[in-house]
DNA sequence: GTTCCGCATGAATCGATAG
DNA sequence: ACTATCGATTCATGCGGAA
């Protein structure tokens, strides 16, 4: 069979037999938010803790196989609590996933502001997630001056008032609306994030569970891709990672299994390719 | 031999010889911050990070058992890059720890906002750290109302400021600068935090350069801690963690190998015992 | 007393140079 | 080839002196 990319398309399928379908070496950046271990969800078909890790290896397999030589990895993961205490499936999985010859190059850290309110005995609201980056060799392609921030108390601020209202209107189909924000403040000073990013979280309004910010793939895309670069999401939800992917004029691949997300993603998506022409 | 404690001392010795001096089940709250792999080495015998584990577990073993059945054990740790890539060292140590009994409760986050400044071609400054936080039973003493925090910007600016030249003399002994300080918002509307805390380094100020500011030894003890409890710091530095248990009335035992460290600390403790008149 | 501005200084990391 | 040392890079913060 020959293999080919079909972009700029969802496709309703299963993640590991559709990227067998893949050419190697064939996508840049590779940015996906999998299905968090939990035996009891309904969506996906629950993947118990214990299994994660034997679960999750054939993919980052097929993913070391299709992804560019100076391409990245970007998992978002976080351990839930199992039986009263931190699971340790993610940690597993760094050190296998190691074995497969990616490097963990780094581990970001997704600091969500507004994260979901809650009072526990024994522990506080949990308002961090793991932005996992892995590389297959040691150069990789990094844009870091895409994703300078103005600096100082004023901008913070500023900024601070501007993401309030997240409006995606005012995105332009070659400029994402963080982007086009920062540009107006392009006669101040700006200086390079760290590797905590602070996003908050989307309200879960839509019809679609995971909480997961446009603004979140949008900083790792601009981070490690060019226009008219390949992403792939293989666990594209309702299209969030796709949406952004197009916004940023970088072609995409989204891959779901499920079938009412992926008629919620492929909505989406018309509609946005209608609004920017494409 | 008979196995005592020594309250509010610093002990001048190796770790593991002064913690076996401890009896069983006698502390409320270890918080410490072991030198991490291969860094101070002017000050420590560096450990390489292949032999870090192996060299931290029989100090946890002591953890264990000198720890209250209801106590916390809170682990500032971050793993360095080796070799292009993070090395995976603290992954191991939390999963060998486990095997000790230690249950792994949480991971907070410690957003460190002035991280050190630098530029690579294939990462952003490094401006988190682990707070691990272990127990040996699910059920453990936790204070959560003692770290609630004033809502809004202006008090943290506040907080901040009072904070930074961390004037002993407005300390009362019954009463931290902290807690009086926050006792004169008592009007306002104050929440829990989450399980992400922010605090600066502290730069040298004085005529000693702290490892950790000492907001964050004083946010653990206030958590897990009631007064009059006892606070164990093992690798106790200048006393950070000493400074911040006496002020808020807790007991503290301190253990420091390095000589120069030993009489910084023991200085700044004398100096604020008479301060407050213990 | 307050505010403002300059300056030193970090639990860092990379790449080049030297032995 | 492999290790050790050093310079360059860069930013939030507290401190001290000045207005």
């Amino acid at each position: 069979m020959k293999k080919e990319l079909r972009i700029n398309k969802i496709i309703n399928g299963d993640c590991l037999k559709e990227l067998k379908k893949f050419p190697d070496d064939s996508i840049n950046l590779i940015v996906t938010s999998p299905p968090y271990a939990d035996r009891r969800k309904k969506d996906y078909d629950g993947v118990a803790p214990e299994k994660y890790v034997e679960w999750f290896l054939p993919i980052s397999q097929e993913f070391y196989r299709v992804l560019k030589p100076n391409g990245s990895l970007i998992l978002n993961m976080k351990e839930n609590i199992v039986n009263g205490e931190r699971h340790t499936y993610v940690l597993d999985l760094i050190l296998e996933i190691k074995k497969q010859g990616w490097i963990w190059t780094e581990e970001y850290i997704w600091h969500k502001k507004n994260a979901f309110p809650g009072k526990w005995p024994n522990r506080f609201r949990d308002s961090w997630e793991r932005c996992l980056h892995f590389t297959k060799n040691k150069k990789f392609k990094m844009y870091q001056d895409n994703v300078k921030e103005p600096i100082g108390d004023w901008a913070k601020k500023r900024l601070q008032k501007k993401y309030a209202n997240d409006d995606i209107r005012t995105m332009s189909k070659t400029q994402s609306g963080f982007g086009r924000r920062v540009a107006n403040w392009s006669g101040k000073r700006k200086v390079y994030p760290s590797n905590v990013i602070h996003f908050a979280t989307v309200s879960s309004n839509k019809n679609h569970s995971a909480v997961f910010p446009e603004r979140l793939p949008d900083w790792f895309i601009r981070l490690f891709t060019k226009k008219g670069d390949i992403v792939l999401d293989s666990f594209v939800g309702s299209g969030t990672t796709a949406l952004a992917t197009l916004k940023l004029d970088r072609k995409f691949i989204g891959i779901e299994r499920n079938k009412k997300y992926y008629l919620s993603a492929k909505r989406r998506i018309n509609m946005l390719k209608k609004e920017l022409k494409i």
